[in-house]
DNA sequence: GCCGTTTTCGGCCCGACTGTTTTCAGTCG
């Protein structure tokens, strides 16, 4: 049956869709409905529950954002594939209408608008179709088009075709290092104060769309006209006084933001977003009369609205009665709130970290996963420089094909001797003899018993057969980690972002089962996997479950990642208890060996 | 249609930019 598969992405498109229709049917009339289904949307979207996982359990209301009306129209959705509701709703719109929307430009009413002027039935061609049709010249002479408006159709379609523009996300170090060539750019004006990165890149989002900077400037024509001339630029998308953006040759977007030195703090607030944490933020300030904006703070002083202007982001919160939120967790999940009663996070911090315990090491171990390009004695010079006081090798087993347990246990004993002799000679820096261990598909680990007694501890993880359903990953992984030895569970969840979603496990379970057998979750720093994701690292943060950063670095440089592990648990509400390796040394082994 | 540190009723963010218009609608973030 078609609807057991409905993921909660898929979920989230209907309810989009259904905003988009009451769009269409009366903007006026509907406009809170069309707030609330994109609220809903949001919500399930950023939800780490399946949908009808929440229905089972009862737990649908406590999503933000979903009340008695929609929580039954997504029961009747997840137990029959249908609602009478939505049904009545999308009458007389045409699902043609529905891929138009995913292009830049296009929104509800001019996508309609196309499809019906042309007659345009079929979702799989309809872009298609409106592009030759474009191209025709069809479109200019229609009421309200005109030459440009046509133009600009076939280019958005062209980009959206070769996936430009946002189409697609980029991992947050890419997106750093190409933000960071920009603000390199910007500071060549005289005119530019201050230039920063924000938007996502500030809130240390996992993936980046776009690219947002903001310039602090005297003279914003002189700034805007700097911009649109960047040398790498395809073409620019808009040109205003104050703001602009432009299409990058690479394909990818830069908005940039001006603001006066006096008025940067409100720029900062605004342009840092998120949306939501905005929105929520300009609702509470009109309780208290103040309106908010990327200009200043207007109060409402005798039925009239006097500006204020707001030279840093600490005096934006401040003004408001607020204590700073920091950038990671203005996603409007309970910061404003917990600003107000003076109880935010104290986040964890890069400096807090004291050692990386997932590190590969040249060491010949003859793995059947990759193995690591540098020396043990050059990864720890690394991470003396990096100001650890520990590292822990975590190699992957010696390949369980191509060696018997006994030459399996001759490499790990001559691995041991290889960091003793390490020990004895390196004093800077103590060493923690760690192996990645794969969970079998029966929740075996991959060497055994005797070998493991080589070793101080290990950390376990999945390497293969991805395609379980939830129940057997969740005994799978259990079982894995119901080891002595093992305590640490590495990139949890299996994602690679951007190409593979990661295997579904109970995440209920696996918390429970840490919290009670003194487990811990890895937040694996690869730029690619940032594993835990961050919500469910704030689930683990509710759960007092304890977390690790790790690298998983197979090189020197990769040893520098670290922070955006860091990033990813700040984003979690992570404080400095929750993560293990910011514990010293002597107290990191006594968890290690509990 | 949702929600609550004035509220279970009566609210619901704010502004830039563009194109096609002579004052605004649509889109975006």
């Amino acid at each position: 049956m078609l609807f057991l598969k409905m993921t909660n992405h898929k979920i989230a498109q209907i309810l989009r869709n259904v905003a988009a229709a009451y769009t269409i049917k009366n903007q006026t009339k509907f406009r809170f409905q069309i707030i609330a289904y994109q609220k809903a949307a949001d919500a399930i979207e950023n939800s780490t529950t399946e949908i009808k996982d929440l229905i089972k359990e009862g737990k649908l209301e406590t999503l933000p954002g979903i009340g008695p009306s929609i929580k039954s129209h997504l029961e009747e959705l997840v137990k029959t594939g249908k609602v009478k509701h939505f049904a009545w709703v999308f009458k007389d719109i045409p699902e043609s209408l529905f891929p138009l929307l995913e292009i830049p430009g296009f929104g509800p009413k001019t996508a309609y608008r196309l499809v019906r002027e042309f007659n345009l039935k079929d979702p799989e061609t309809v872009v298609s179709s409106l592009e030759n049709i474009a191209k025709q010249d069809k479109i200019a002479n229609l009421d309200g088009f005109g030459d440009k408006s046509q133009t600009e159709i076939i280019t958005a379609i062209e980009d959206y075709k070769a996936g430009k523009g946002k189409t697609s996300r980029m991992p947050l170090p890419f997106a750093s290092g190409l933000a960071q060539k920009l603000v390199d750019y910007l500071k060549t004006s005289r005119d530019a104060i201050e230039v920063y990165p924000l938007g996502s890149l500030r809130r240390m989002v996992s993936t980046i769309g776009d690219i947002d900077i903001a310039v602090s400037t005297k003279n914003p024509r002189e700034i805007i006209k700097h911009f649109v001339s960047y040398p790498y630029k395809e073409r620019i998308i808009e040109q205003g006084k104050e703001t602009a953006s432009i299409l990058l040759s690479s394909g990818r977007q830069v908005d940039l933001m001006t603001q006066t030195p006096g008025s940067f703090g409100s720029l900062l607030q605004h342009f840092t977003g998120s949306k939501n944490h905005n929105v929520h933020l300009r609702e509470y300030a009109l309780q208290k009369k103040f309106s908010l904006s990327e200009h200043g703070i207007k109060k409402k002083v005798k039925n009239e609205w006097k500006k204020q202007d707001i030279k840093t982001e600490e005096e934006f919160y401040k003004t408001l009665g607020l204590d700073w939120i920091p950038p990671e967790i203005r996603e409007d999940t309970g910061e404003i709130e917990a600003s107000l009663a003076k109880k935010l996070p104290v986040l964890v911090k890069l400096t807090d970290i004291k050692g990386d315990l997932h590190i590969h090491s040249n060491f010949p171990l003859e793995p059947s996963h990759d193995l690591g390009n540098n020396t043990m004695e050059e990864m720890l010079k690394k991470a003396h420089q990096l100001g650890y006081e520990y590292i822990g090798f975590s190699e992957h087993n010696p390949s369980v094909s191509k060696h018997t347990e006994d030459q399996i246990y001759t490499i790990l004993q001559k691995r041991k001797e290889k960091i003793e002799q390490i020990k004895s000679s390196i004093k800077n820096i103590r060493v923690i003899n760690l192996l990645e261990v794969d969970i079998l598909s029966n929740g075996n680990l991959s060497i055994d018993n005797k070998t493991l007694g080589l070793l101080d501890a290990v950390l376990v993880s999945i390497h293969s057969a991805f395609n379980m359903n939830r129940q057997t990953m969740t005994k799978r992984i259990l079982s894995g980690l119901s080891h002595p030895k093992a305590k640490i569970l590495a990139h949890p969840t299996g994602r690679l972002l951007e190409s593979r979603p990661g295997y579904e496990v109970d995440f209920g379970k696996i918390f429970d089962f840490c919290k009670k057998n003194n487990k811990a979750l890895e937040v694996n720093a690869w730029p690619t996997r940032l594993d835990l994701p961050d919500i469910i690292v704030r689930e683990a943060v509710n759960n007092d479950v304890k977390m690790v950063i790790n690298t998983d670095s197979h090189s020197l440089w990769q040893m520098d990642l670290i922070k955006y592990g860091v990033s990813v648990a700040r984003r979690g509400w992570a404080e400095k208890k929750d993560i293990l390796n910011t514990l010293a040394y002597e107290d990191f082994i006594k968890w290690l060996s509990k």
